[in-house]
DNA sequence: GAACCCTAAGTGCATAATGCACATATATTA
DNA sequence: TAATATATGTGCATTATGCACTTAGGGTTC
């Protein structure tokens, strides 16, 4: 319907499409309580990001490079059985990065909010309503 | 803030972060009534793509792939004075799309809205309120 | 103890969407 | 005639992303 079904591929008529969505999502979900990052993988769902349609891979990129940019911080654990987990926490900079997103989310709602009333309109009328 | 001002590049934290959104903005457009590419260029202001911030490029690529798809059709205006206008018009599968659309900005907005609330319940949470 | 699976982190590569710069052409205005 | 606004388009580089694959620890089962 709106090009989001290639043949075999998966769904992307969802939050998914907003690029960088991820980086404020597991942020967020660091913030609620310190993880690594396999840990994360599933809880991002609650924010539209499905645990199936997540690729680990973008999740571990997407950690390291908001470490970069001083959002996060991390340390190893080792103990506790099983392979050693890079546990992630959110700095000051990444409550702000936080806030900034917020606000931009917010407006972005709106904009959306713009496009529904809209299209309801039209295809409303198309429909002799 | 949010990585979306890089030095001198434009600003990213808005609706045109959502991928392809070019494409269910244009098509509504062209529901209100038929028009060229250039006309539609500040009309997506509308939604949220600021007329600044939309390449035209980018904006006549879409139109001919929608129109690849079926969901558009076009015919040209010499009429009028000026250089050719290719008028865009929608397709009964074009109608189709809106409201596969219209749906699925419904979810985006619900799951947008499920992180503005564990934000602002963190963020408020922080400042110790 | 070999084979297997789950957890956990990571890399390499191809593709798709996008932005920027540029090319082309018509008509109007200074 | 030179500049400007309208109008459509292409070429190229960058970026984000998905998919496939690798590495490795530790437990379970045959």
């Amino acid at each position: 319907m709106c090009r989001c079904h290639p043949p075999g591929g998966r769904c992307e008529c969802s939050v998914g499409r907003l690029r960088g969505y991820i980086e404020p999502c597991a942020v967020l979900l660091l913030a609620e309580r310190p993880a690594h990052g396999y840990d994360l993988l599933p809880r991002l769902s609650k924010f539209g990001l499905e645990a199936k349609s997540v690729d680990a891979g973008t999740l571990y990129r997407t950690l390291r490079r908001l470490e970069e940019e001083g959002i996060l911080t991390s340390d190893w654990h080792t103990s506790g059985g099983g392979p050693a987990r890079r546990i992630y926490r959110v700095t000051p900079a990444g409550f702000e990065f936080l806030r900034a997103w917020q606000s931009s989310i917010e407006d972005i709602k709106a904009n959306l909010d713009v496009f529904c009333r809209s299209c309801q309109a039209i295809l409303r009328k198309r429909e002799g309503e």
